[in-house]
Parts: C-alpha cells; structure tokens; sequence
DNA sequence: CCTGTTTGACGAAACGTTTCGCGTCGCTAT
DNA sequence: ATAGCGACGCGAAACGTTTCGTCAAACAGG
C-alpha cells in the first residue's frame, strides 16, 4: 500500500504539506495542491483510516445495536441505516445484544474502545436503573431508535404510537367492535407503554369502557401469545377483536388461533402495529400499522450526523415518526 | 482512558514487560508476572485495539457482506454470525451489496482498508469476470457462503442445494405430481444452478419428462415470480405443483395465484427452497426445505477461523450442509 | 524603511501499541 | 575458569497519520 510518505516524496513536498491539502487543514499553494494530488492519483494512495483514527481519536465508523436482527424490522432498519451512512462515507460496526443488557453495554463498550463517532441503539431497556447505566456507560453522539428513555438524555426517533394507537381503535370502533383484546410488551418499553396509553386512551375518547381482563401485559414471546391468545378465546365472554403490538406476538395469535380451530376474521378480527408479515397471498392478510422505516432511518442518521459535527449541542430531540394504517381482510364489521 | 504506559508505572516495569505479560509473546517471571496483573487491574486498563491494529496491521474485526439484510435468510445469517464470532472476541463490521457487484467491490475495499481479519460474504456473482476480479480484489482470509464459485479459490459454505432438491422432487413424485414447474433465479448463481440441477437429475432419476415450458428462468424479483405463476396457470396445460427457490419467489408466487383466484394447494401444489417464511397460523403453511442456518454459520467460522491462524494453507474447502424438509399443508396428493 | 501580520511550507512530536535488538544475569558444559 | 547459552528485561524504533510550533518570505500600514 502506497504511504503519505510515498506521495510526499514523489510531489517532492514535505508529508505535512499532503495531509494538508488532503483535508484542507492549512493553506496550500495552488501549485503545490497540483503537485500533491497529481502525486496521490499516480501512487494509487489511499488514506489508512486506521492510524488515520488512532491519531484523531476519532473513526469514521458507527455502531448499530438491536436486540435481535432476525425481526423483520430490524433488519429493515439496518439496512436503511447502513445505506444512510455508508453514502456519507461512514461504514457500520453491528452486534445484537439480544434484549440482554449485559450483553449491550458490552457491545457498547467494545464499539467505544473501537472509537465509533457514534451509536445507534435500540435500547433493551431492561435492569435496574437502566437509564442511569446507559448515560454513564456512553461518551459518544448517539440516536435512541423505537425505544425511548423517560426524560431522555439522548436524542430519540420512534414511532408515533399514540398516533398508531388511536388509528387502531378508530378503525375497530368503526367496525363496531367494543370487547378489543390488547396484547402489551413488557412495562418499561416505551413502544409498548406508549402504545397501551394510545389505546386507553383512545378507548376513553370513544367511550367504550375497556374490559381489564382483554388488556394482557406482559405478552412479549410467541409462545406466551400462543398461550394468551387461547385464553382469551375459550373466555366467556370472548373479545371480537384482538390487537398485537409485534410480530412475536402476531405470529403467536395467529398459531394459538389456529390450534383452536379458529380463524381470521371469522372468528375474532386480528389488527398489528407491526407491519413486517406476510401479506398478499397468504390469509388472513392481516391489516397492520406500517411503520416508515425509511424516514425513521434518514432522521436518526441526520440526528446523529448532527451530534457528530456540532460544537454547539442542543437538548436532545424526539422525533415521532407517524405510521399508516394498511387495511387488509383481518378484520370484519359486527353488527 | 488508561494507558500501558500507565500500567507500567505502577507496576515499575517497562511497557515492554507489560505488553510481553499481556500478550504472552516473550518470557516474564511469575514475579512480575503477578505485578503486572495487579497494575493493570488497579489502574483498569484496557488495550486499545486501534494502536493494537495499527501496529499488528491486522484488526480483530470481520467484514460480512450479503447482498439484502433485509431478507430473512440473510438476516439469520447476520445474527448467527455475529454470535459466533462476539463469541471469540471478534467484532463486526456490516454492509448490504445490494446485489451489485460494484457496491460489493467497494465495501470489500473498504473492509480491507480497515484491515479486517476476514471476510465474511455472499458473493453477488454478477458481472464480468466476477470470479478473477474477486480474487484480486480480496487478500484476506474470505469465506464464501450461500453461493459458491467454480472453481473456488475460497473456502465456502453452502446449502447442500442437489440434496434438496432431490427431497423437494421424490416428495412431489411421491404425492403423484408429475407436471411439476420450477422457477430458477439467474444463471451463474450458484445456489439457483444447483437447485435447477439437482430438479432435472432427480427427475430424470424419477423417470419424468421435464416438460420445458415448464422451467422458468431467470425469475429472480418478486414481481417477476408474480407475473410467471400467472403465465404458468393460464397455460392450456398448467402444472400441477411450483416449486420457489426463494422467498421473493414465494410471496410473488403466493400473491400471483392469489390474483387469479386461486390457492394452494387446492389448486396447485407449492414448495419452496426457502425455509423463512410464515409457517403456522396463515393458510397456506408451505411446505420448504428448511436450512440448517446455525450450521452454515459455525461451519464458516470455523473456517475462516481456521485461514486466519493458520500458517499453512490447505485447499479451499467447499462445506455443504444439508437442509431438512418441513411437510406442512402446501402440497397435496394428485390422483 | 521598519514593524507587524499573513501566507505557505516544513520538521518533529504525538497517538498507543508491538517488536527488534541488545544487554545482563546465572547456569552448564568444556 | 571461561565460553556459550537461555531466560529476562529494557530502550527505542516502527506502524501511518495529524498537528504543533517554527520559520522564511511576502505584504500591509505607519
């Protein structure tokens, strides 16, 4: 590999003068800058951004952290994300922290001695004092995606689940369904919390009482939806329609139905705010909330990109990007 | 952050001593052995794995790359691999081809740039002279996975694709199907050669006819599947059974027949090559060889474990790992 | 004409490691 | 005894950049 000290020698300028007119640190002659870049192109020289990074402190790398990969949206979001940065020139360090925290900040501290000019997390959330471990385990820009920390110290970009919610509820109370199902995450993941506020208190706008024993937390495996889902159709009193807040959980209702005998729309109607599932071509196709992934990705990487440059750090931002309803056959009317 | 100059100091040693009792590359008494230890601790120093790579001019960091992330195949994959090798101490860096050789090209660059101790990727196997411009291109430890080269220069790891197919087409024959169509991706990919082989080596094993109109190719997007299923089922004569080798294949598929009216497997039979898709729960549960992704991930780890330590260089080892079939409800029995 | 400022270029230090080569010590074999 | 050798330990160079401080020349204002 071609050196800086290569092009030096054969533009016959001092190294420092080629870092110069590389980054434009310093005024260089146009003569020279002539000189050096003729220089750099006949070398073939390329930049090692390694002691590059060892000398500024500083890579060109970002860390992108999920709780798993394998879930439809995330994998989305990775792509969109390494699509953003990799068009900036930035290239993306990646681990799963499989919703363990442990796991994360570990991660986490391997991308910092790494150097990462930033981080992008989608925070597990879990274990004591979460949010306090996060602010103190993490010295670099980075962006919060889907999840959200109370009074966040870090700029945030998720869904707009109160606005998800409301459309959800909207849409079945239109469809006359009153007894709706609700399948929650664990407490303390702001996507689910929020969501759960957005049905509550949509329910409370259309003023249906909401049945406690249809509203089931924690549900956050399949086989705990699997299992939920046949509870509450062998009730009594059975709900017309079930909402599911993921794809776990959606996958999970559509088996447990399944084990009963039973199927959508037919027997209970079935919405998602997890748009990320089979569509056309498989029934029931099931009408879903579909997130903007796209946007989701460009903001955060325009957030964080703006944390990396700025000298001047505003509060931290919480962008919500709203989704849309896709209505597919997964749900009917009542009477 | 804490230095090895740092530990030194405290443990009145050299930085010499230090580094030789970290890394175990020189002989040290126990003596100071143990001061050492004790220094490093105290002042809770960790290496920096820059000036490490800087200096070493190989980084403890895996590139992979595959064409779509967001696929579910490859998404598995990502998150296999990613727990292999977190698991050894390695890290990894990420990046989407999307399926062009050039973008493919560049991130290999990039990769190499950043010294990666190895490769991970999924070759797009387009272009020109793909195979010799890969190989100049990549001068590190690289293994290939899911599609393999002629010839290879690499170690690879692949689905034992001739074996599938021979279990997808004695499972038609079995049920009586005999008119028996296959979509076939683009020519030169390996995984697509080999599935479309192994179909006519083992219909001619079987003693059927190809019938020729029959066997699709190039049918690679979704919508190009959703256009042929549509051919294929408005012909005088149409098949009795599909099979998909992907999954942008399945869902045109699926989506295809559903857009004529018709289903699986009243209609017609489907299978597909592609495990990752929706299973229990939607009608209809296709039937699919399922691949064995943890397998293919440890195996390839293992390998470019193997080329990164190892001074002698056996012949490229081509891996291939068999698939199971999955019988569910996509297929039915012909008179 | 002198002083002060700006422009352009450079040598050398620094980033935090690993590794090369040398020196010292104590031991064994002549 | 002494040469030779292995085991230990150290200083300094090296990896490829960026950046600090210096300096010469050119140019401005009085």
């Amino acid at each position: 590999m071609a050196t800086i000290k290569d092009v030096a020698r054969r533009a016959n300028v001092s190294v420092t003068t080629v870092s110069a007119t590389i980054n434009g640190t310093a005024p260089v002659s146009d003569a020279l800058k002539a000189r050096v870049w003729a220089a750099i192109r006949e070398v073939g020289y390329q930049p090692d951004p390694i002691a590059r990074n060892l000398r500024k402190g500083v890579s060109t790398t970002i860390g992108l952290i999920v709780p798993d990969i394998s879930i439809p949206w995330a994998a989305h979001l990775a792509k969109s994300m390494q699509r953003a940065f990799s068009e900036i020139g930035y290239n993306m360090l990646f681990a799963s922290s499989e919703d363990d925290p442990e796991r994360e900040f570990s991660e986490i501290e391997v991308f910092s001695a790494h150097r990462v000019a930033g981080l992008v997390v989608v925070p597990t959330s879990r274990g004591e004092n979460y949010s306090a471990r996060l602010i103190e385990a993490i010295h670099v820009p980075t962006v919060l995606v889907d999840r959200v920390l109370p009074q966040s110290h870090f700029d945030s970009v998720t869904d707009d689940n109160l606005l998800g919610a409301q459309m959800i509820v909207r849409y079945l109370h239109k469809l006359g369904h009153r007894d709706i199902a609700f399948m929650a995450g664990r407490a303390g993941i702001s996507s689910s919390d929020e969501r759960l506020a957005g049905f509550r208190r949509t329910m409370d706008e259309t003023n249906v009482a909401i049945r406690d024993e249809l509203v089931r937390q924690p549900v956050y495996l399949r086989d705990q939806a699997y299992a939920t889902v046949q509870q509450l159709m062998t009730m009594r009193d059975p709900p017309t329609a079930i909402v599911c807040i993921n794809i776990a959980q959606l996958l999970g209702t559509m088996a447990g139905l399944g084990n009963l005998g039973l199927s959508a729309p037919e027997d209970v109607s079935v919405i998602s705010f997890d748009g990320f599932h089979p569509a056309e071509g498989w029934s029931p196709a099931i009408t879903s909330l579909k997130q903007d992934i796209a946007t989701t990705s460009t903001r955060a990487a325009e957030l964080l990109m703006a944390r990396i440059r700025e000298e001047n750090q505003p509060e931290p931002l919480v962008i919500r990007v709203p989704p849309s309803l896709q209505i597919r056959s997964s749900c009917r009317a009542v009477e």
